[in-house]
DNA sequence: TAGGTCGGTCGAAACGTTGCGACATCCACC
DNA sequence: GGTGGATGTCGCAACGTTTCGACCGACCTA
């Protein structure tokens, strides 16, 4: 239902060759002023509304389409102000080159990538925030020999964006051991795929699979913080921070600093302390890692390490478009920026 | 860089023809376990992976991707839980029918739809949350021929998913009514594409542009009340909701009931509340509409109208689906549920 | 043994474009 | 007046698939 009218139908009712009238609407090569006008008259009588995209793309060789690959349960991804702004940037940059964005869903704890990333035509394709890195996605994607870009990953071989997570956990160490905490507990982000979340094993807590994940956790201990107590989250979500926030509360003796992995957690914290009556920062300090924007936080504002996560999207999408075009593309580590606020202070003594 | 390898070379590789080739690989029709066998064998030899998707696509004269129409800034749009929640019941549905989902920013206030809405490969669009169904974008698809479901917005001739915002208001300004409020301050979502966001003239406002705006207006006066004072937002955000709340508690005298056109609005009354010291519901009641999760609103919980968001985007993906594949779909009016919460009490005597 | 069916395979014709090379036509210039 | 270069226009061959109808054995039934 689409359009029945073809290329064909235009230049015959028009009085010229297929080519020509090919050439009225990609623009490209030599037309009279005169023929274009008679062909665009034919194809706006006839309700032609341009060149069928499939067919072009055949003819071309390219879709005009890059992949983005998500988490699957969009609702959880997008609750993530950090994967928003991302998508943010992804979409800007390929905006501007008037490129498609293909939404894939894919589910990290199932064994096999979606159909979509097997089947569905695209250029390139961008895969976000790591957690969507799982083998069967990237191994899919190999097969099908489509170039791809991850974010927050370093997958061999591959193009990647990041930031730089460890640098910025080192910097929120200092900071808090600067203001004489020595006692600090920790949410980190879920440690893996199928880790449990929950207690975490803070003299040996093993290697997250999650790379940045393990790459903040290493900047906290290069940062010479050496956490009391830690608790690995589900997700980014405010209530995985409220709980873990209460847990960490709750040990003995009670942590002088919380440290959250993301903004989402940290706010979480801040509610817990709140929830239990303690004053932030006089009673404990509380820092996260992202630099979003939080508006129902009230008055304080939140220490954390920003990272530049709409340019982290637009590099992304810079490289897939290049990656896209046969061209090489580069790898980047976005540097990030430790903002103290308000709710970080000195130890109570 | 795509495929180099077509489905001609693992033909000649398996010895069998081009046409018996294709049936390995579609699966329609009759081919023996053997050759079958063959055929796949020739082609993971050859690392082929698959046919081509886009050949595919010209062929069978359907791309498998639907559109999805938002609102161009991602960042805004997807920091509203209402259109995350409508996305993701887009994305279950489409995906069960491994369907892909093409994201179209567009810009309202620009006069022209975007090239990718004229111009991608889509068998039908899905113009998301009222805001797209600006006229350039509906033109566009309509010229290009494209059937398209419109989601929150009623569009003579088109197949549209929405749920009874009139209703919903009406039992909202009954509730009220209910506990005695007479003086009610109301912030709207913003009242047109070009309209401007501030004090809103109460004895007449106008008829809001935006149609699900409008209806949720007529309910509440529908309901029996009149606002004393009203407010029109720039878009449903917690900032917005604290800026029109100090705004409308200004007022003298000073309303004893607030009702927002979203949560998340109604999450900034709240806090807005707050800052002046002011107690929920003893003070002021606050009523909210969408019924989504505020994990961060700390114990209360808001009073507000619960509409099935996924619900509503899973309808609209079906609808796309049918039209898509050329059958017929049916609009749909969903229903709400007023949910009474701890921000609504009776009126301070 | 002849006729009918059916499973399996194949050729060829689309699907709707684009872009290369060929071919006119015309003007300018020596 | 002939040569050369623009300038437009056109035919034709892809792009990689799917699908329709034809074909050909083999098996079944009468």
């Amino acid at each position: 239902m689409t359009s029945r009218v073809t290329l064909t139908d235009v230049a015959r009712a028009a009085g010229v060759s297929i080519s020509t009238a090919s050439l009225a609407f990609s623009g490209a090569g030599p037309i009279s002023a005169a023929t274009k006008a008679k062909v665009l008259r034919a194809a706006a009588d006839l309700g032609y509304s341009g060149p069928n995209p499939v067919a072009r793309s055949l003819r071309r060789g390219r879709s005009g389409v890059i992949g983005v690959v998500v988490r699957k349960d969009l609702r959880q991804n997008f609750r993530d102000p950090v994967a928003i702004q991302t998508l943010d940037g992804v979409a800007t940059t390929l905006g501007e080159s008037d490129l498609g964005m293909l939404l894939i869903p894919t589910d990290d704890a199932s064994g096999a990538a979606p159909d979509l990333l097997r089947h569905a035509a695209m250029d390139a394709a961008i895969l976000l925030n790591g957690a969507a890195a799982s083998a069967p996605s990237v191994r899919a994607l190999r097969e099908r020999g489509t170039p791809a870009v991850h974010v927050d990953a370093a997958v061999r071989g591959s193009v990647s964006i990041r930031v730089q997570d460890a640098a910025g956990m080192r910097a929120v160490a200092e900071h808090l051991r600067g203001l004489g905490h020595t006692a600090v507990g920790v949410v980190t982000l879920p440690w893996g795929p199928r880790a449990a979340p929950g207690p975490l094993e803070v003299s040996r807590p093993g290697r997250s699979s999650v790379p940045y994940t393990a790459a903040r956790w290493a900047g906290l201990l290069e940062g010479g913080v050496v956490p009391v107590v830690a608790q690995a989250a589900r997700g980014s979500w405010v209530e995985e921070g409220i709980r873990a926030g209460h847990a960490l509360l709750d040990a003995t003796p009670r942590p002088t600093a919380l440290v959250a992995f993301s903004d989402l957690l940290a706010a979480g914290l801040l509610l817990a302390a709140r929830e239990r009556g303690l004053r932030v920062p006089q009673d404990v300090s509380v820092a996260g890692f992202d630099g979003v924007d939080l508006p129902w936080l009230g008055g304080d504002v939140l220490t954390t390490v920003a990272q530049p996560i709409r340019e982290k999207g637009r590099m992304a999408a810079a490289a897939a478009i290049a990656l896209a075009a046969g061209e090489p593309a580069r790898s980047a580590v976005l540097g990030v920026d430790l903002r103290p606020g308000t709710t970080t202070g000195p130890a109570p003594s």
